[in-house]
DNA sequence: ATTATAAAGGACAATAATATCTTTTATTAA
DNA sequence: TTAATAAAAGATATTATTGTCCTTTATAAT
C-alpha cells in the first residue's frame, strides 16, 4: 500500500501529534524509539515533512519536532501521504497504465473506482488531531 | 498498490485469457507487444505464473502461453496477485506493523478494515473468464 | 565566548526491484 | 536427424528504495 518511508512517516506524525497535544516537543531519538524505526532514515523522512510544513522543528537544546495546533486541525493523512508517496494512490491505474480513465479504461478501472474513492475519503477526512486524540485512549499502538 | 511485476502479470494474464477464449495460444513476443511491457522481464513473470499453475505453456513451434478453460472459470485476480505480490495486501498493516489486529490495532486499523475488505472481495470475485469476456467488448485496453 | 544539544544537509552503503542477456531444454516440421 | 521455434533457466546489469555515517548549522545554557 504505502512505501516504508510513508509508513514510518505516518507513524512519526501520529506520535508527534499526540505529544504536541500535551505541548511536548520530541527529539529524533525519542521518535524513532517510540515508533521502532531506523533513526537516521527517520531523520530524512522528518526533513521532508518539515520542508513541506507538515511538522515544525526547532534546533538546539530543548528543541525537537512538534506540530502546530492549527496544523493538526487542518492537516489530514492525505497531506502526509502526498508528501512521501505522491498522489499515485489516487490517480494511478491499478494495472500501471499511464492513461486510464472512464473514456479509455483498463479492464479493472470501474472495479477499482469505489475502493479508491473510499480510500481517498478516509485519508482526506482523518485529521491529525483526530488521530492524536485517539492515541490518548491508550488502545492504539505504533510499534512491533 | 501493486508492484510492477504484478501489474505486468495481471495485464499478461488478462490478455492470455482473452486469447484463450478464442483457442489461441500466444507467444512471449505477442504478449509483451500487446500489453506494452519489457519482454525479458515479462518472461520471468510468466515463468512464475506457469510454475504456480495460473497459466499453461507449451514449448517449440506453435507453442506459447494459454489458460485452460477450467482454470479461467476457477481462478480470480486474487490468485494472480498472491503469486506475484504475496498476500500482504490483505493481511498487512497500513502502517507496516508486524502485529496489528483487532486486539492490538494501529491507529488506522479500523479505518482500513472495510477498504481492505472491499478490495479483497473484488479481487476474489473477479474470475479470469469474466475479464476475458469483458475484453471482447472492445472498450477496455491493456497498454499505454 | 564556550560547550552541549539537536536538527539539517550531504555523501555514501546495502538491499530489493526491475530489467536484460545468454544458454539450455522441449517440441515441431522438413 | 537436422533445423527452426519457443519457453525455461541461469547469470548479470541497472535503478530505486532503504538505510547509515559524517559534517554543518542553529539554539540554549553556563
Amino acid at each position: 500500500m504505502f512505501s516504508k518511508s510513508c509508513e514510518y512517516g505516518l507513524r512519526a506524525v501520529i506520535f508527534i501529534a499526540q505529544q504536541s497535544l500535551l505541548d511536548t516537543k520530541v527529539s529524533l531519538t525519542t521518535i524513532s524509539e517510540a515508533i521502532d524505526s531506523p533513526q537516521a532514515f527517520t531523520a530524512k523522512i522528518l526533513q521532508q515533512l518539515t520542508r513541506n510544513n507538515i511538522v515544525s522543528s526547532i534546533k538546539g537544546p530543548h528543541g525537537g519536532f512538534y506540530i502546530e495546533m492549527e496544523a493538526m486541525k487542518t492537516l489530514n493523512l492525505s497531506a502526509v501521504v502526498k508528501v512521501l508517496d505522491g498522489d499515485d494512490i489516487y490517480t494511478g491505474c491499478g494495472l500501471g497504465l499511464k492513461q486510464c480513465n472512464e473514456d479509455k479504461p483498463c479492464p479493472l478501472h470501474f472495479k477499482f473506482v469505489d475502493i479508491r474513492e473510499k480510500l481517498k475519503y478516509m485519508l482526506e477526512n482523518t485529521t491529525l488531531i483526530m488521530l492524536a486524540n485517539d492515541m490518548e485512549l491508550d488502545v492504539f499502538h505504533l510499534k512491533t
